[in-house]
DNA sequence: TGACATTGTGTATTTCGCACACTATGTTAA
DNA sequence: TTAACATAGTGTGCGAAATACACAATGTCA
């Protein structure tokens, strides 16, 4: 009939609180703007659970590692990616969120420049690759809840903070700038008021170079003063 | 001469992941209002590490509990409080932070309304007992930079949400209310100017009582509308 | 019934967000 | 060389919201 096989696995570890530890994984939403959409990056599992589904790049804690460390670690092994703008999101720890075991998981969000990109799928996954934030596949686990609180903190964000400076290249144009808020928060905006308020804080200046694109005057190129900082701002 | 002892302990566990696990708990900074100040539920450490420092109410989360249970349960078990509004803070995870063993500490904080309060030490805890946020003493493992992360927060939720009648009573005053916030944003109010911003937000009614304190004009009685939900507002 | 102590109220000023349209300039092709 | 092109770059006016500011109203108590 049917034969129900419980894995039991003993461990020796050296620790002073006798109960079961649940897995602590993380998880990471790394966004980006391609061909003029907001897009994340995800894996396509090679092994069960939801195995050949696509997920958050993310893994297991290794015990002396630091959490950051650990999501960090796991973006650059699954996906290559490394040197983006990482923020811790949120703590995800439903009991029944994996069918192995208690699992987890501390979530972080990224951002980074296209250009700065090199996607390629690494040993623990068996693809990696960039969909648009509105025509996601069917994501493992609960990462679509994690997607949809990793959205929603960005598109926050926008408006205290220069949390967009961190999809930009290391020089760009105004409209370029303007281009990218009207992306991420979908809407048009005005030109002359975008001006007014983002040369207002203060957080970038012209590299005094023009950027020649096309048979029209060429616009000024700009550079985020602080590239490596998220600013508070208002 | 020093001996050094080692303890090891064989845990049997039902998981898919060889590897050692770290442990889990939950940490918890409960705010609430009394004598005018803003004020810390601190519990006294009855065992080591830090045995007899004062520390944070929280502890280790057990297999089958979720993560928002487990600080209620912590709570109730070390300080006997319990009804509180709670929220996710931040997960806290260096791999020094407790001497014992790897501790990931999810952390939350909570506010309550000074009259709701019981708190008297459990079975967990030595001691439990409310300090002004202003003179704390010193505490155990890295809880001085979670409350400090707390007080942050509950800061800047003041400016955009309805965070602070958590610490109301049932019915107040318009002058209590506005004494609440001075006293979070540690700075005087215009009164006309406060009553015709927190009127505008629609949150608050009158109950059509007075409340006489004094003697002097008695002061209309106001409740929230919505006692149990955290309102976004602008 | 009058002194007291606190409650409750309005207006003027400044600041900020938002709507709105034309001139400037380098490129390219005739 | 010059004129058409395409995008860059610029200022002002209006309404809403935030801020500064002072006195009349009312229940209590002696």
């Amino acid at each position: 009939m049917l034969s129900v096989i419980f894995t039991l696995r003993v461990a020796i570890l050296p620790y002073s609180y006798p109960y079961p530890h649940p897995a602590v994984t993380t998880d990471i939403a790394v966004f980006t703007l391609r061909a003029q959409k907001l897009q994340l990056l995800l894996v396509k599992r090679a092994s069960p659970p939801f195995q050949g589904q696509w997920a958050l790049p993310g893994g297991f804690l290794n015990i002396d590692e630091e959490l950051e460390d650990c999501a960090l670690r796991e973006l650059q092994e699954e996906t290559g990616v490394t040197g983006v703008y990482l923020e811790q999101l949120y703590t995800f720890g439903k009991t029944d969120r994996d069918p192995r075991e208690r699992v987890i998981s501390v979530t972080y969000y990224a951002l980074t420049a296209s250009d700065r990109l090199k996607v390629q799928a690494a040993s623990d996954a068996a693809d990696a690759a960039w969909y648009p934030l509105d025509d996601l596949p069917p994501l493992a686990f609960d990462h679509s809840s994690i997607v949809e609180l990793a959205h929603q903190r960005l598109v926050a964000k926008l408006n205290y903070s220069t949390i967009a400076f961190q999809f930009m290249p290391e020089t760009f144009t105004l409209t370029e700038l303007q281009g990218v808020y009207e992306i991420l928060l979908n809407e048009q905006l005005d030109k002359r008021n975008f001006r007014k308020w983002i040369l207002g804080l203060g957080q970038i200046e012209e590299t005094g170079e023009l950027k020649r694109n096309g048979n029209h005057r060429p616009a000024r190129e700009y550079r985020v003063k602080n590239p490596d900082r998220v600013e508070i701002i208002r």
